[in-house]
RNA sequence: GGCCCCGUAGCUCAGCUGGAUAGAGCACUCGCCUUCUAAGCGAGUGGUCGCAGGUUCGAAUCCUGCCGGGGUCGCCA
């Protein structure tokens, strides 16, 4: 666990308790807001703190008189602890307030060495604490094959797993599937048609409200050779649960398998019908009752829009309003059996009781009315000891060469999530859907994606990587191998790296542990696909910066003293690459 | 109409949970290949952060109200 910028605050804070034991400032201090980060401007040194602006507001008094008292705290105070190499910082007060701090270079080639020891484990840390954390990601209905917009989902969950993973957590990856409601049954009967057509029938065009794909005519195909044709003359209620129970099972297999290609794993499939056929629902509804919390009674028109068909009607209400939400949400059909609601409150209590007090769903866009009720009840079931953060994933719109490739399922141009996968690779796809916000709709052209040059940020991120991966083969003509290796690179003679590009690239090295951790914090991966292409950015510039000078390139056949040094720098950005790209699920590359 | 998300350079987007003169890519102009991958790099041009208030040392960021775009809206999931 190397953080450069988490030790400096610590060495800050111990300043500001020195000052507190000598009643310089008062004792009880809230430090939380106390942030240190990289300067945007350089020429602020290399790391910058708003200490003295915020106890400013705190103990009420002048900020650029605090940072002045700090600041000299803070240097007494690494001079007695003999940290950070020694050297001694410069730590200067600044404007408003801030205190800006030069770091010896040393710091920095200590930092590359760390990074050379730690090798892709480079950025991990423990600020989850082994805490448990459950993430609950596609549970795309099993009717069928996926779009380009579960595969979004996909992949921001599969990556926010990892992330979390890298960061200290337990995490539990979950798939939520929906074999209960009429979805299901809905299915059951599509395939039975299917069926028959499969043992001969003529069937003509399938009926309006079934699910008319073709993917179904195999599976009708594989029902009618296990069952024969035992069903035909059999009533629904004789043959729905069977046929049921084998489509969502092909269904399940179609997404496993889809998934299975874009590399996303899940470690449980958490089933809805096993939960009704438990009594889970009736259960969790027992103790939201006991509790008060549900009742009978009938919901007011949504407000300044009523439905044509609307009609007051009693029913089994959940007191969502309690908790946040803005109306109180109906558990029961009509029919008599459960909402989807309903379900879906016994399921998070469920994974609560299994132990998962951090819970974070990634759904698509069109169920962003559905988050508030969700924390409510999650609030509610768990007696406000459960957490749910729930990443709405936005549109992702395909394009060919800019024109717009239009989704119809009538018009038959519905693009599956295994034809993209297939045309670009599961390593683009993944890459590219963590180009944007999570909550940003996506353009998703087919032409650019694949495109081998610097617009194309999945490749400019592998380019960088292949290019570090260029020069240690290059240097594998002179050097043994285990010359070569990264605990034997550590060991080189970093202080050798001088030049302003290089340092710069080590800094930017340095901050992987930093973003790593705010990224895990904010749920947000996408920004380690942003941090890459910076790494990536510095590095080719850095090459490029050898071409100009040669004095600058990583290999001098006249000094291997210094080539080793800067060999290791060119592994630190391949491991640090390696290393996101991990995160991400992108296998990164040798040789393109 | 209610709720949620979004609005930042001509275009596509970042902006690290309130910090310093607001960043990157594309596009445009100029420059860099006998040498580790030019599949790349450098320099320049380009901004009322949708609008108006408020909170405070300090706001693109937080609050309120508008404007514009998208999503969603009792027994689908």
């Amino acid at each position: 666990m190397t953080n450069i910028f988490r030790d400096v605050r610590g060495l800050i804070l111990a300043a500001i308790g020195d000052l507190v034991a000598h009643g310089v400032l008062p004792p009880g201090l809230d430090l939380s807001r106390v942030a240190v980060e990289p300067p945007r401007d350089p020429a602020h040194g290399d790391v910058a703190t708003n200490a003295a602006l915020v106890l400013a507001g705190i103990v009420k008094q002048n900020p650029m008189a605090l940072a002045e008292r700090i600041a000299p705290a803070i240097a007494a105070r690494q001079l007695r602890s003999g940290d950070f190499h020694g050297g001694g910082l410069g730590v200067v007060a600044a404007r408003p307030g801030f205190l800006n701090i030069r770091l010896p270079a040393a710091v920095w080639h200590a930092q590359l060495r760390a990074l050379l020891r730690a090798g892709t484990g480079y950025g991990d840390t423990d600020i989850g604490a082994g805490a448990r954390v459950n993430v609950e990601y596609v549970s795309a209905n099993p009717t069928g094959p996926m779009h380009v917009g579960h595969g979004r989902g996909a992949v921001v969950g599969d990556a926010l797993a990892a992330l979390l993973a890298k960061a200290g957590f337990q995490v539990h990856r979950e798939y939520y599937i929906n074999d209960a409601g009429a979805q299901v049954d809905i299915l059951a009967r599509s395939l039975f048609l299917r069926y028959r057509e499969a043992l001969g029938e003529d069937v003509g065009t399938i009926p309006e409200g079934l699910y008319p794909g073709e993917y179904l005519i195999e599976t009708g195909q594989a029902l009618a050779a296990r069952d024969g044709d035992k069903w035909l003359g059999a009533s629904e209620v004789e043959w729905l649960g069977s046929v049921r129970d084998f489509a969502v099972a092909q269904m399940m297999a179609l997404i496993r398998a889809d998934l299975d290609r874009l590399g996303v794993r899940h470690d449980w499939f958490a089933s809805e019908r096993r939960l009704v056929e438990a009594g889970a629902i009736e259960e969790c509804l027992a103790a939201l009752d006991e509790r008060g919390l549900i009742y009978t009674g009938i919901l007011a028109p949504p407000k300044g829009k009523t439905p044509d068909d609307w009609e007051p009607r009693p029913q089994t209400l959940f007191r969502a309003t309690r908790f946040g939400d803005d109306v109180d949400r109906p558990l029961k059909k009509s029919d008599g059996s459960w909402t989807y609601f309903a379900a879906d409150i016994a399921y998070h209590r469920d994974k609560f009781r299994r132990g998962f007090a951090n819970l974070i769903d990634v759904w698509g866009a069109d169920h962003g009315g559905y988050v508030k009720r969700m924390q409510a009840a999650v609030r509610a079931v768990t007696d406000g000891a459960a957490t749910l953060d729930v990443k709405i994933c936005q549109l992702v719109n395909l394009f060919d060469r800019g024109k717009p490739v239009r989704m119809s399922k009538r018009a038959g141009t519905f693009v599956t999530l295994r034809e993209v996968v297939d045309e670009v690779g599961k390593d683009v796809f993944r890459f590219m859907m963590l180009t944007r916000r999570n909550d940003q709709a996506l353009d998703f052209d087919f032409a650019k994606v694949t495109e081998q040059s610097k617009e194309n940020p999945v490749f400019y991120v592998q380019y960088a990587h292949a290019r570090a991966a260029s020069v240690m083969r290059h240097a594998a003509e002179v050097f043994a191998p285990e010359e070569l290796s990264d605990q034997a690179l550590a060991g080189a003679a970093l202080d050798l790296l001088t030049d302003p590009a290089e340092l710069a690239l080590i800094r930017q090295l340095a901050q992987w542990p930093r973003i790593v951790e705010g990224a895990a914090e904010a749920h947000e991966p996408h920004r380690l696909a942003f941090y890459l292409q910076e790494v990536a950015a510095q590095f080719h510039m850095l090459w490029n910066k050898g071409r100009d000078e040669a004095t600058l390139r990583f290999i001098l056949a006249s000094d291997p003293i210094l080539t080793r040094a800067r060999l290791a720098l060119v592994r630190g950005v391949a491991l640090v690459i390696a290393s996101g790209l991990a995160v991400i699920g992108v296998t990164p590359v040798e040789e393109m």
